[in-house]
DNA sequence: TTGATTGTCTAGCGATGCTAGAATCGAGTC
DNA sequence: GACTCGATTCTAGCATCGCTAGACAATCAA
């Protein structure tokens, strides 16, 4: 049994490597560049290699949009428990958020933009989607304001997030007042 | 002079033509399905026919925003100007920005998601995305409050929408809510 | 009618995602 | 320790993609 336990182990590890290489290549020169061959050639094996992992390039993004929904839920939580009071919490959970967004586009893309073959908002969404959902919503369920629902107070404030996400890294916004339209942003939605 | 006319009529004929088929195609299929061979067959000319018109793919895809932009900005000034009072025009504004994106989505994605070869944001920038830009800016300037640049808010309003946009679009948000969305921004965002 | 220019097409390049079938490896048996 | 057989991995190839070179045809001035 335990050579079978090993090579459960070499095969799962296998696909951790897959998946940490597709991000490393996706966030050094974008997601065009993540080809089945090329990614093959640097985790040293075969292309066919990862079609028994996944049933193809899309289900590896999604695997990337997963691995980053995780890491992005525990960003924001490490953000708003260093601040004090709803407004501070706010305003440092936007910024970490849009901080991981410019500072992992790819990630970012790959949970967001790309077709991971995820779904949303729906029964069998993945949990470290609805979990990334659950720490937006921890910090703006508080200051969603008197009969206004906090899931969908929520999906207002994310989805302006989103669009300043989204908007700047394509070069629609100019960078260089990002902090000011944050601060403008959680000064008007949030209800103190 | 006159054969050279009729040529160069016949020529930007069919350019329109190659431009309102890309766009009928993605559409109908997605922009995954405008290939340069099926976009050829369909205008019932040869591949490289298309080059003699634009540098390659993203070229027409940037086509079709611009002629996306150009609407879009038209049916912004029209909804905004059936509206009685700031107010009534910021929602009015919304709705008819949601309203087209869900209407026009393969355009939609032209203007802001895919990678058209459009400068943004700058100098160069093409006339009808300033002209957007500015139609925004029209209603929204007006309800920015007192000491906030107006353009400033009005990157940040044009933000939440875009993010609602593409949000509800890519089965982030479910559509059900959107209504009570749009009425969530307008109120805390805009001041009257 | 001829010659040159302009326009269009056929054919093909390298690269993509994905897969069938050959080849190899290694675990368990004698 | 040699062998068998199933699991694993690889080689080779398919159809399709964006794009282009060079052959061909249509059109015009002389």
């Amino acid at each position: 049994m335990s050579v079978q336990e090993r090579k459960e182990r070499e095969r799962a590890s296998r696909e951790r490597l897959i998946v940490a290489t597709a991000r490393e290549l996706a966030e050094q020169q974008g997601w065009d560049a993540v080809t089945t061959r090329r990614l093959a050639e640097r985790i040293e094996y075969s292309q066919p290699v990862l079609y028994s992992h996944f049933r193809g390039k899309r289900e590896i993004i999604g695997a990337v949009a997963l691995e980053g929904a995780a890491e992005m839920a525990a960003a924001l939580r490490a953000a708003t428990r260093a601040a004090n009071g709803p407004h501070a919490r706010v305003t440092a959970l936007a910024r970490a958020y849009l901080d991981f967004a410019a500072r992992n586009p790819a990630v970012y893309d790959a949970m967001f933009q790309l077709d991971g073959g995820l779904a949303f908002a729906a029964e069998d969404t993945p949990a470290p989607l609805k979990d990334g959902f659950a720490a937006l919503l921890e910090s703006l369920g508080e200051v969603a304001g008197d009969g206004v629902h906090p899931g969908l107070f929520t999906e207002v404030f994310w989805a302006a997030l989103h669009g300043l996400a989204t908007l700047t890294r394509a070069g629609r916004l100019p960078p260089t007042e990002a902090e000011r339209r944050v601060d403008l942003l959680v000064d008007r939605l949030a209800i103190i």
